[in-house]
DNA sequence: CGACCATTTGATATGGATCAAGCGATGTGG
DNA sequence: CCACATCGCTTGATCCATATCAAATGGTCG
């Protein structure tokens, strides 16, 4: 089911000056797990993260759940290169979601440089996390579990203490591995003292070398 | 990406009309296994296959190397969303390559707006590559190999019978898996009559519908 | 309190890695 | 033109990291 926005009777973007993308489109609250849009739905509008969490995900035909990446308040998601979503897209968390008409962006980029720049800077972002994402995927569980604990430290302001808003599954579908592991990699981790899990859901990086050293 | 002072050096883009970002650049000859950039450096330039075949890598810190794509005649590669590259790239074979200054291409894009989309297009190209190659990590032996000459068909104009550029050693690189498994799942795959191996470089798909449902 | 869901922990199975050897094609120097 | 070295590929035997199967624990909410 695709998710449409209220119907804009203001042409806010009539007068929004040459600027930001997100000046443009409704905001949308969506419940936990709640979809946001589905595979193979046409691509009409890209997403903004007002606040709570989004995943992106493929299922494969035997049930396997791929998730392609995370979404936090202030990152935006939904882009493809073809007319149709390639990923599915629900809210982990309730969350409010700006939802922004592809054709409106378009159009803007037609006649605002920035604009189109915005959108090529945050294709590159999206390539770069794919990139990056790739590389976890070759390595060590507890190597893909280091990375992931970094990259989420790194997002959440590059603060020590970072709070998931993703179940284990999550984790585990995100990384290509399963919930057992994952969470016996965790403890592992927090045994050798590199982290510390003061709930299953807030982690304590106590040891940044020891992660980065397991990334290679 | 692209962001940069719009020093416009090369005369030639200057009479360069509207049109193709590869009309800007000078064609270098690599030989085989010829390093065209390395990782780090900085990405003042952008790439175009004429002929032969390219790979992208990173060498992980203990000698693994993880291989992002291969690049055959037409394929445009090097786009980075930073400043430096975050990949190697090599030529697989004897190639020629056109090379395009990146300030060239960001000074174009300034002037004409089909250019800008033609980045966009591009970059949107590899993030669905790095999608695609993505979700082949998180399968079975069988799957990725299936998944891998599929796309190799795919790109060789849809044809039933491949050569492939690139050693054992490239594939198993480019999927995860160690050579001996690649070699293994294609002999496979031959005894199950999903592909027969004319020579160990040259492969006949036999039996799509089949590499298709292992490809999940 | 009891039901449900997320997480952890334990025991066992297995797909692909690793270690090892052999084979065929290609190229080179004598 | 042959002998031999080299390289890419295949095949076999064994090992191991992670999956799978199973159960217990903990946390949350009605």
């Amino acid at each position: 089911m695709l998710a449409r926005p209220p119907v804009q009777t203001t042409p806010i973007s009539a007068h929004a000056l040459p600027g930001s993308i997100d000046l443009i489109g409704a905001p949308m609250p969506f419940g936990r797990n709640a979809e946001i849009y589905g595979e193979n739905e046409p691509a009409d509008y890209i997403y903004k993260v007002i606040s709570g969490t989004v995943r992106t995900y493929k299922v494969l035909s035997d049930g396997r759940r791929q998730i392609g990446g995370f979404y936090l308040p202030g990152d935006m998601f939904g882009f493809e290169s073809g007319d149709m979503h390639t990923f599915s897209a629900e809210a982990i968390t309730p969350a409010k979601v700006l939802v922004i008409r592809r054709s409106a962006v378009s159009a803007l980029a037609e006649r605002d440089l920035s604009v189109a720049r915005q959108l090529l800077v945050m294709t590159g972002h999206e390539l770069a996390h794919a990139q990056n994402h790739l590389m976890l995927l070759v390595k060590t569980a507890q190597e893909r579990v280091a990375g992931f604990l970094l990259e989420m430290a790194e997002r959440a302001q590059g603060r020590n203490e970072v709070e998931l808003p993703m179940t284990r599954q999550d984790i585990a579908d995100y990384l290509g591995l399963t919930i057992e592991t994952v969470s016996r990699t965790l403890t592992q981790l927090e045994n050798s003292a590199a982290i510390e899990l003061s709930t299953s859901r807030r982690i304590v990086l106590r040891n940044r070398g020891a992660l980065h050293r397991l990334n290679s």
